[in-house]
DNA sequence: GCTTCCATGTAATAGGTTACATGATTTG
DNA sequence: CAAATCATGTAACCTATTACATGGAAGC
């Protein structure tokens, strides 16, 4: 079992049990947002085939004021499924920018258009910011703790690159640097005083 | 028209002229390799829609020891509708990331299976690494320039990240810092000597 | 009074992937 | 001699998304 919805509700609810609607919200804004994500309907029927196969176990709890609730957990088989899908190997990450699509394109999109969708992409990554600083007040593992780590230092890093590069795009109407212009011209990288890797 | 794999290949059209062979490699090697990626079996089909719409012609060459070339070109219509598709508002990156699904859960694991799923991880960067400074020697645009300098940042924050944090999961076992174990804990951002963002 | 939150689910559709099918040439 | 590269395409499948359907309670 690769890493489906499924897999990704058992590994939520080996933490914690969860409601689907909780575990939509804990996908969305939790420990995972910066690098999982899945809908609602996505994650009911998958609730529903993990009870038939018996790897967790639902508990309807009726409400006051509010719609029932089922609550899942998950069983010894469901932990061992868990840690059978643990022991291959990861596939590679897929990263999916529209952003940077767009970016690429930055010749064919006047400077407001560009300045516009610099400060947005920089708004959005302060907002996943925030999220992450929210979960991490919650850490449970050493293993959550190392993955929201990454996250911060990613976003840290790309706000950082698009504060110090936007003017390449933007045109050198609001350059900061007044040199001359063809000298204004490759990025700037954290790398530069940094040692090398690789290679 | 969203960012399908048509929207791809009418943006590696833009650029210059390809075969849906060319394409594919250019989407697994060349600048954009970092943030999206397309199959053959959804170029193919993609590429032939596209020329009954008129946004791309095909051109076929006869080779000879090689098969048959169908090469495709932009047309103006095509550059028009890739205009059209830079002028909406992109939508928010996806980032799927199995690798940090595994390490969510490392205290289920061994350490052993971690540092491998670390190294490789490493080697995985570095090999991205080194395609992006392959497609910075045959930069055309700012645009690209920027991409590809982004990509570079996420990519060296990444192996920064993970140099200094990966004792963290695998245990005090190789830790390169020997004091107090339980002061070992948070992990290092780039960001500690860094100015604040947000908020 | 409107919007958001809570809460679950189905149906239709779109989108892509895997596997299949073929085959000559170059590189190791 | 085997593997990888060049080159295009189809069929079956799987998965997830969008829209739809419902409805009370709490906050603004």
């Amino acid at each position: 079992m690769a890493l489906d919805v499924r897999t990704m509700c058992l590994g939520a609810l080996s933490k914690e049990d969860a409601s689907g609607y909780e575990l939509q919200k804990n996908f969305k804004e939790g420990s995972f947002s910066h690098f999982l994500e899945a809908s609602y309907s996505s994650i009911y029927p998958a609730l529903t085939r993990l009870t038939e196969e018996g790897l967790v176990t639902c508990s309807e709890q009726v409400q006051e004021g509010r719609p029932d609730k089922k609550v899942y957990s998950i069983t010894d088989a469901g932990r061992d499924t868990l840690k059978e899908a643990l022991s291959g190997l990861p596939a590679e990450d897929k990263h999916r920018s529209e952003f940077l699509f767009f970016m690429s394109f930055s010749e064919v999109m006047d400077a407001d258009q560009i300045s516009r969708l610099i400060d947005t992409r920089i708004e959005t990554v302060n907002e996943k910011f925030a999220h992450i600083k929210e979960a991490e007040q919650e850490i449970q593992t050493i293993g959550q703790d190392f993955v929201l780590g990454y996250g911060r230092a990613i976003m840290e890093a790309s706000l950082k690159y698009l504060r110090e590069n936007r003017h390449l795009v933007e045109g050198d109407l609001a350059a900061p640097v007044r040199t001359n212009k063809k000298n204004g011209g490759s990025p700037i990288n954290a790398s530069a005083n940094t040692t090398n890797h690789g290679q």
